[in-house]
DNA sequence: CTGAAAGCGCTTACAG
DNA sequence: CTGAAAGCGCTTACAG
């Protein structure tokens, strides 16, 4: 492996002026130019990163944005663990990590954090765009500064993002459908139930919905798919409601064997059922967290769908980092598992 | 963070007896150990793996064995590109990574190529342990030559393997069983589906077909099961014998209605299935390559269990790596995921 | 037992 | 436009 020593020495210049061909610093001659960048080419040059970064004393800092979980039980304990981890492995580069949180249901805290972001003056930011408004209104504060910005498992189409990490959700709504299709019998009708406490990432969850929607008109066009929209906001209230709607409902249609929820909250219709007389209800939900796995393994809720949350958080900082140190331009889209979790695969995901 | 200078300086002494302590080498009295040692303690200090790296010379070497694969219908075609991933992300550390192949219905090949590796001294070894005799007679030879090996993807109880990393192979036979039984109605025979090309690795699809049975044999006794075990060696006297064979099975018993192939081999019983009048059979096998994953996006194939081969090979040589440069212990046991693939989310995998 | 010095490969501030 | 030199933090061969 050629070193830049080397390089020099067979085009008669100094190391610091193939330092600058490496990197497009100006003040070289178009003449070495082009003879350094040919022996390069030549060579297959590639800089040993560590003597690079052991050099290179600019520190880079990137902010990262996601909501604030207080138990390993909620969606982000995830993501945000996945930030820690390769937040430990990159600091020895001596990059610097910064996380900022917010208040998932509160679009203020979303602000605020933001601009505490814009105080910093980061060189690179990862954020959760979970509120749309305010999300596509302070990312044009970054662009007026430069920062380059990647989404973290909620996309918004349109935006100057350098890239996105996040699960295709209507093609994991189509597969949540297909697998309900393959475990009821013909006549069974099915549930959906949304909660909007979750007045954020609406997007993805009605893209769930889509998915699912689609994969019944297209196969199975004339079953019945019955509809449960919960409103209230506090969690206590939402299990009062549900529990009442929810009877009503499987009161109402005895035919009802399936229940699809497109969001976190399998676990709360997975008590429900546990509870009740309908025990040989079909129950399939996202995420694998504390709660949902308790119910998965006791069969109340037979499938889940995973999209890697840790993989995205680490994912997220990583190609940021790598475009900092090795400017490495990342994809636009990563596109995350759609994981089939049941009973016997949790413990191996 | 402080630097070996800062606390040499501290202590009075010169970097080099610092890095002495730090290393436990010899040649430093016990009072000033003692001294730096406190002061290392006390800073919590934590070296700069690059500067390390840079200044220590001495390079490392890793071989791999594992089975040559000439396209990218194969299974191992997945674990040998993970392993150039990493070697290519490594190799700026100094680290060289040599592959040995072998032939996978060869023993013999596999012996020669162990003999090469003896020959290089590596620093650590990552094998295939195909063959279960020979593996477990050559790997003594790296006992005494006190070099490290790790198994990949195929495990050997009992022996002094610093880790392994694949799939439990029993569990991925149960959740198979599982997914089939829920996708036949309970009246449908089951028909495996066993090609001894493969005589090797004969353990993992052993565990495969125990997990298998053993499913049933606790949730539906009654369950009829069927085997069909085809032993020719060469590919097209396979598909002839399969296709005579299952022909059979299928006419002796109409009843079979679900096929689970416990081998990568589950093509050849989706194109003999597509050519026949069995069509609403249900096949479930193992490992997404081209040709498995043509005949799932044509609804030949239902289900494929994955183990993600690629992330096998990278893993195996970074907890090498991670253990030779920064003599972090690997765990003994990495559990490969069971990932269910489909039609669905087998291009998001 | 201990220190001074050279060196790993790259980057940069300075001088010309 | 270009080079010589110092320095990043650690390791090591050598001298004493």
């Amino acid at each position: 492996m050629k070193t830049i020593k080397d390089i020099a020495k067979e085009a008669n210049v100094s190391t610091g002026t193939v330092d600058r061909v490496l990197h497009n610093r100006p003040g070289v001659s178009e003449k070495t130019r082009e003879k350094i960048q040919a022996l390069l080419k030549k060579y297959k040059f590639q800089k040993n990163v560590m003597a690079s970064a052991l050099a290179y004393k600019k520190k880079f800092s990137i902010a990262t944005l996601t909501p604030l979980t207080n138990s390993n039980e909620e969606f982000w304990h995830e993501p945000n663990r996945g930030i820690q981890t390769i937040f430990n492995e990159i600091k020895k580069y001596g990059v610097e990590v910064h996380c900022f949180y917010f208040n998932h249901f509160d679009p203020e805290s979303f602000q605020n954090a933001f601009h505490n972001i814009l105080e910093l003056n980061p060189n690179a930011v990862l954020l959760a765009p979970v509120f749309h408004k305010s999300s596509t209104k302070l990312i044009k504060l970054l662009e007026v500064r430069n920062i380059p910005y990647v989404f973290l498992n909620i996309d918004i189409q349109g935006q100057k993002n350098i890239s996105f990490i996040g699960q295709n959700s209507y093609q994991s709504g189509f597969l949540s459908a297909k697998i309900l299709k393959l475990i009821l019998s013909d006549k069974d009708d099915i549930l959906i139930i949304r909660f909007r406490k979750n007045i954020d990432h609406h997007e993805s969850i009605q893209s769930r919905v889509n998915g699912f929607m689609d994969y019944f008109k297209s196969k199975d066009p004339s079953r019945i798919i019955r509809s449960l929209n919960l409103k209230s906001s506090a969690t206590s209230e939402i299990e009062l409601n549900l529990s009442k709607n929810l009877n009503n409902e499987l009161i109402n249609d005895p035919l009802i064997k399936g229940i699809f929820v497109p969001s976190s909250y399998a676990h709360m219709a997975a008590q429900f059922i546990e509870g009740s007389e309908w025990k040989d209800i079909k129950l399939i939900g996202y995420d694998v967290h504390e709660k949902n796995i308790k119910y998965l393994k006791n069969e109340s809720i037979d499938f889940l769908i995973d999209q890697e949350p840790f993989e995205q958080g680490y994912k997220g900082v990583e190609i940021i980092f790598e475009k900092l140190f090795f400017n490495k331009t990342p994809k636009k889209i990563y596109n995350s598992p759609i994981n089939i979790v049941t009973k016997e695969n949790v413990d191996y995901i």
